[in-house]
DNA sequence: CTGTTTAATGAAAACCATTTTCATTAAATA
DNA sequence: TATTTAATGAAAATGGTTTTCATTAAACAG
């Protein structure tokens, strides 16, 4: 059942196909929970998303697929530090700018925020280009994340 | 056999008496390693290196001993993705000032890189004040790191 | 629509860094 | 030197993720 969304043919379905790869009903939910559900789901909370109408799909398929959509750039893959990997659509197909994290490390609540993004991204660049040219990195990506109690956390002490 | 540097007994053998900590010869070998070998050890390049001259000492004890640095803040722990932790003493005993990683994501080489650190340092200062106050986070650490592939890898592609 | 090719899949087993358990050892202190 | 109890090693357990392998089903040609 290709769904129409205003422009053309499931958007990733071309993609998918141009690598070389089958659209197949897991892929299909899995896509879907993504697209729909809060970030950072990690690869169990996709499951256990996609499970209730999908109970044909396991968790290696939610894994292998969450890697080849890491692998397309479609997805991004985070390590938040409690030992499980975390994924989030790259284009919530809408809204979403490019983010940056907050985590509490007590109860893991993440916050996605822009506020000092343009002078983040504008230090990244600069630094980037400098780091790439002394020491003939082919840099590909970053990391910036905030470390903390939230104030729920702080309150509950 | 308490060594002297210079300055007073073993530096971190009061930090540790005072937390309640008791000076082994098992924790002695590891500070031994941790303050001469290279940076960015694994448990188990810790391991490899006490294990020569101290067959006594077992990986659990490195585990052990290493948690117990990174929560008295005398050694960063660091996960730059390849599945497992690395460690760096915070102060080499000399040089060392603050640093941020260039990560190899093909052969995990690292570069410790200072070129940008006081731009980096006061715009994470910035940042930090600001999330601290809007999002009411009390802010303990950030991560900043670059990956890409190095020279090396690039040329024998 | 049907048959053929082969990517995709699920279940179970394997992986593997790290943690836990528990009986034993030894550092600290009186 | 005796006492207390933190520290320790060996082995088992943990838990997220990956691999194995026999089976299923997309994709596509006819
Ligand atoms: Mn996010
Ligand atoms: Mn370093
Ligand atoms: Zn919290
Ligand atoms: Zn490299």
């Amino acid at each position: 059942m290709p769904r129409r969304d205003g422009a053309g043919p499931v958007w990733w379905h071309g993609r998918f196909r141009g690598c070389g790869y089958r659209i197949t009903a897991g892929r299909e939910a899995i896509l879907g929970v993504l697209m729909i559900a809060e970030k950072h789901l990690s690869a169990e909370d996709v499951y256990n998303k996609v499970h209730p109408a999908n109970p044909a799909v396991g968790l290696t398929t939610i894994y292998r697929t969450l890697e080849i959509l890491v692998n397309m750039g479609l997805v991004f893959k985070f390590d938040f530090g409690d030992g499980r990997a975390r994924y989030e659509l790259v284009e919530g197909s809408k809204k979403s700018h490019h983010h940056h994290h907050l985590v509490c490390t007590k109860c893991m609540r993440i916050i996605d925020y822009t506020e000092f993004i343009n002078e983040e991204i504008e230090l990244l660049k600069t630094t980037e280009k400098g780091l790439s040219k002394k020491y003939g990195f082919d840099i590909t990506s970053h990391i910036i994340q905030f470390y903390g109690i939230c104030s729920v956390c702080q309150k509950g002490n």
